[in-house]
DNA sequence: AGTGCAGTTGACTTT
DNA sequence: TAAAGTCAACTGCAC
């Protein structure tokens, strides 16, 4: 038998794996819950739950075809241990997957019990990253090729008699309760709901709205759980934006220029994943070894709860904390602030605060969260340190407050001139330190210290050389420290100069 | 109408 | 995907 082995590719189209298997012979659709990978600190209960409800879905559209999903807890190995047993081994498939150190450690276990069980073991690439590179060239080219290909059509499957097996709940698992009470639904129908909106109607105004917590929450395409999760295919989102690009050239410019920015995000998704490929260390450890224990290692636990709870004083900065631990999500921009704040004026070591936000993302995909980690504390090398101002923040993307306030109530006192800096109000001592605190932070000194010190590395012996070497590892062909300085030259000005 | 000046804007540089 | 600083050009206004 044919086991096709799902892991965060939850999905009957566009799956390689479930494809290729079947042209094989009898496929066993399998999918494991390993309760010690839902065990590990950058997992969280949310993460399941959206995976519970992806699962369901998927059980149905396999069962579409011929033969629902099987579904079995425990060890992988022991797993496959009954199935050879019970003679259903014949070869295992699965997509490769670039996931944290425990997942890539198992899928090292999962190889070398294949190889001694004799059992062929076929992994098929996963979206645009590409395992063993050797190196970056080309490789933009690259995924426009594997993302221009063919979607894999869904195969017709032989039916079992085994038994599906249920799914289980969070609290079977030992998962803390994580109550997320605006968590987006799991599985591919949501997921293909929120694509076509998006492109339809929702995404005109992408562009311009996506920076802000608000607009963007319902301009931004709100994809990337189902792409995390695998209900979307990256091949099918990118080939669905580019027919929508061909098709609004004629309409107005704020289509043209939304589509074209969402599609270079689309590129950046594989782009950051593939550092993570290519240097699975990057979860713990700095890009650059120079700035390895320039934080304390243990952070300040008092600082990181009052962060991760939004209880830091700074109004805007919380609201997005508070907004982000009941929705799963935020934008860009705002994950952004919220690490760099952690980085830089609370100055923590950015593993466990990186921990907290990978479980509070519905849409965690440890490639990019440990990249932009990494970059948004200045510990790259190769991505001059970007500390957000908090009071700035929420000035420019929250001016009206509507967003500051639905999350942070009880600043309803305080009048909106004053939201972002609550301690300039008249009334500051009747909210200040009795219903919100005050800063935990001077946000100016604060980023002017962190500011130096990230800045102090940069001017020591060797930083530059090894910067370089990084640049030329993890770095786009197309932009970075490479091209810095080799910018064309302005050309001739459209005024004449006479010397008149 | 031209001049001086404070304040603003935008491009560019530095950290 | 930053923010602050610098500098020159520009603007509005009083005289």
């Amino acid at each position: 038998m044919q086991v096709v082995w799902f892991k965060r590719d939850l999905r009957v189209q566009d799956h390689a794996a479930l494809h290729c298997a079947a042209r094989r012979g009898t496929v066993l659709p399998l999918y494991v819950v390993e309760p010690e990978l839902w065990r590990q600190p950058d997992h969280s209960a949310r993460h399941w739950e959206f995976v519970a409800e992806t699962l369901a879905g998927l059980r149905q559209d396999l069962a579409q075809l011929g033969q629902p999903l099987i579904i079995r807890v425990g060890d992988m190995t022991d797993v496959l241990n009954r199935l050879l047993q019970l003679g259903c081994l014949d070869a295992l498939w699965a997509h490769e997957e670039t996931g944290n150190n425990w997942t890539f450690q198992r899928d090292k276990k999962v190889i070398a019990w294949c190889r001694s069980a004799n059992v062929p073991f076929h992994q098929l690439q996963n979206h645009g990253v590409v395992r063993g590179l050797a190196s970056r060239n080309g490789w933009a080219d690259n995924w426009d090729r594997i993302m221009s290909r063919e979607l894999t059509p869904p195969p017709a499957l032989c039916p079992l008699n085994i038994a599906p097996g249920p799914i289980p709940d969070a609290s079977d698992l030992g998962l803390l309760p994580d109550p997320c009470p605006e968590r987006q639904v799991g599985g591919r129908l949501a997921g293909v709901e929120r694509l076509s909106s998006f492109l339809s109607h929702r995404g005109e105004t992408y562009q311009r709205a996506m920076s802000a917590p608000l607009a963007g929450a319902h301009a931004c395409s709100r994809v990337s759980p189902y792409l995390t999760w695998g209900a979307l295919s990256m091949r099918e989102v990118y080939q669905a934006c580019e027919r929508r690009r061909a098709e609004i050239r004629s309409k107005g410019s704020s289509w043209g220029r939304s589509m074209r920015s969402f599609s270079g995000r689309l590129h950046w998704h594989c782009h950051f994943i593939q550092k993570l490929e290519d240097e699975p260390e990057i979860e713990f450890t700095e890009f650059h070894p120079l700035y390895a224990g320039l934080r304390p290692e243990q952070p300040d636990q008092t600082r990181l709860d009052a962060w991760a709870n939004g209880e830091t004083g700074y109004p805007f900065l919380d609201a997005c904390m508070r907004s982000l631990r009941a929705t799963g999500w935020l934008n860009f921009r705002m994950r952004a602030m919220v690490m760099s704040t952690a980085s830089y004026h609370l100055w923590l070591d950015w593993r466990r605060p990186g921990q907290q936000l990978a479980r509070f993302f519905t849409d965690y995909e440890p490639g990019i969260h440990w990249s932009q980690v990494q970059m948004q504390s200045g510990t790259t090398g190769i991505n001059v340190a970007r500390i957000y101002n908090p009071v700035k923040q929420g000035i420019d993307q929250d001016p009206t407050g509507v967003f500051t306030r639905r999350w942070v109530p009880e600043l309803v006192k305080i009048p909106d001139q004053f939201l972002h800096e609550p301690w300039k109000a008249d009334n500051a001592a009747e909210v200040l330190g009795k219903l919100y605190p005050e800063p935990i932070f001077d946000h100016v000194v604060a980023a002017r210290e962190a500011r130096d010190k990230i800045w102090g590395v940069r001017k020591e012996a060797g930083f530059q050389s090894r910067a370089r070497a990084i640049q030329n590892k993890h770095g786009s062909r197309k932009s970075g420290i490479k091209n810095r300085g080799q910018r064309k030259p302005k050309g001739p000005s459209n005024q004449l100069e006479l010397p008149f």
